[in-house]
DNA sequence: GTCTATATTCTGATAGAC
DNA sequence: GTCTATCAGAATATAGAC
């Protein structure tokens, strides 16, 4: 069990990363198979629905990657104020210098396909409702009500999504250390 | 000077409509010739470099409307707070029914051409900066200090256009309703 | 099962008729 | 100046060799 579906991780990889920094329509199959050193007919037998498939797919495999990095930072930050600026830092670091942006999550090919594609709506927007659920179940850890807490992560979730896109137009992480900054008149003091 | 260029308004009116509700690469040229009802030699005549110019006219053509629409808000309701509420739940309307969601202002076509057209980033950029000022002059006018003036129109258009994105994404006006609801805890009460 | 070559459609753009 | 017919290339997808 070793050298298994190698292959069809490489697509999916290669192909997350595009669609991430191109969008969906941008992205071609045939950069995706170019850039991956696979070949087309592997592409059509991992993901036999085409490109909208392999855009699913993408989409869950980057969201997993994020969860997983939102998690750690709420994990091993006490204060859910510091961990939420600590992880939205993070995010703006890559936005210092063009060359070294790694990817847009999924506003972008969420905004790109939610009315041309129920698939793709769908897996995006159970990407943001994960990421929204660690965010208000941190805050419900540390003494939010529920109803709150719930609507926080929405709101956080859409500010770091607008301002995720604000600092790639500005091409400066600027936006987004305002946006940090501004999470503690969010999360004034409840319990 | 009654029958100018009609035609060239036209174009850059249906073009904007597009551009706007399926982004940028997936609104091809002929579709815009075609809604228009104008033939692509007048495209061309009016817009001789192109897509990337009549995108460019487009965005301006948008971004006037909306300065306009938040303009209005603005000079309207005398507290800021409630103005801005007013306009996000307008913004919120359209996501109702999906059939009668009319467009997505700039953020999308934002996020697609940043990283591969200077022009269009640009324009784009000069029109993030054009609400966000509309929005701080209402708040320095109302007791604010600049400096905290300028960061809240940064974070309410970050909010704002994040917002759009997951009302979107959701086909619910939700998101934005949530959002509309937490600008009181952005504009604490300062002068 | 893995991959190559090809089919079909559509894109942005242009040349040139009127 | 206004518009039509057409271009070269890229898009997604498939057929079929091995």
């Amino acid at each position: 069990m070793a050298n298994k579906p190698d292959s069809r991780e490489k697509i999916l990889q290669t192909a997350s990363r595009l669609f991430q920094l191109q969008g969906y329509h941008a992205t071609g199959l045939n950069q995706i198979i170019k850039e991956s050193g696979s070949p087309k007919g592997s592409l059509y037998y991992y993901f036999p629905n085409g490109k909208e498939e392999l855009a699913a797919e993408a989409v869950k495999y980057t969201s997993r990657y994020i969860e997983a990095k939102i998690q750690s930072f709420m994990e091993q930050v006490p204060d859910p104020v510091v961990a939420i600026q600590e992880f939205i830092k993070e995010a703006a670091s890559q936005f210092d210098q063009p060359e070294t942006i790694k990817g847009i999550p999924v506003g972008l090919l969420a905004s790109e396909t939610a009315l041309i594609s129920e698939p793709l709506r769908k897996v995006c927007v159970q990407a943001f409702k994960n990421w929204e659920t660690i965010i208000a179940n941190k805050l419900i850890k540390n003494g939010y009500e529920e109803d709150e807490a719930v609507k926080a992560g929405t709101v956080i979730n859409s500010m770091i999504e607008g301002g995720i896109m604000l600092s790639l137009a500005n091409k400066s992480k600027a936006p987004l250390l305002t946006i940090s900054e501004s999470i503690p008149l969010i999360l004034h003091r409840k319990g």
